[in-house]
DNA sequence: ATTATATGAAACCCATAGGTGTCACGTCAA
DNA sequence: TTGACGTGACACCTATGGGTTTCATATAAT
């Protein structure tokens, strides 16, 4: 029950546009007309696309005066990070290895064994 | 010059038989007809996406007899996860200084310095 | 009170994404 | 050789995505 997602987020990161209203507002919370300054389209147009960051559940808003200010909401990356988890196994064991090793700590906070890296060996091709 | 990518990863995996694809082509190599079945869409469908996950770079196939098959070729989803680790200081910074360290050892094979886990510490913006 | 600023909503446009069916061709089986 | 199978390439259709302009409204400034 983290979000209503009426925009799933995959879709809603395949716009570039989008991926660098999230970037933005990774810096800092920003207002509408403020982000439309970092683009050559129209303040509407900025408008529709965190619209749709909005139903990903990706950004939140608040009105602070006569402007609505965004901030970024990066729970429901972890949608996406869970889905890319899966493929990291093809590409590198290590690193896939490790994260299992840390969120299995993260579960755990009062245990903290010794992490190693474990031997460095090629990517498989 | 890993591969051309005409088309934007982020693009190709935004649509959801797409991403199914890539899952059914993570168990194993697969022909057309084959993947066809998993859909209820036509087969000519499945062969425009295959054509467009080729064109991201994200499936390689091969002829064998008159059958075509696919295999995943997982590697430009790195451009994803790069994208992503960008966001992950937003919501756990203990994964990401992580990760960052263990691609840093990556780079560097001649040194292997005893990595040890940091305390967790607020974004510093 | 009046004007400028910041925004949201609506109507509209056009390119394209995702789907279909058809057809032609190479390959495997009888 | 003949036919079924597996596929690629085309032509086509429709919904939607990303863009625009215009209009209305609320707040800030003078």
């Amino acid at each position: 029950m983290s979000s209503a997602a009426k925009v799933d987020v995959f879709q809603a990161i395949a716009d570039p546009t989008r991926r660098t209203l999230l970037k933005l507002l990774g810096k800092q919370e920003m207002s509408v007309a403020q982000m439309t300054g970092h683009f050559s389209i129209s303040r509407t147009a900025v408008n529709k696309h965190l619209h749709i960051l909005s139903d990903a559940g990706l950004v939140s808003h608040h009105k602070v005066g006569r402007e609505t200010r965004y901030q970024l909401q990066p729970d429901n990356l972890r949608e996406l990070k869970d889905w890319l988890n899966y493929f990291e196994q093809f590409w590198d064991n290590k690193l896939a290895m490790l994260k299992f090793l840390v969120e299995q700590d993260e579960d755990s906070p009062e245990e903290n064994p010794p992490l190693r890296l474990v031997e460095k060996k090629p990517p498989s091709e």
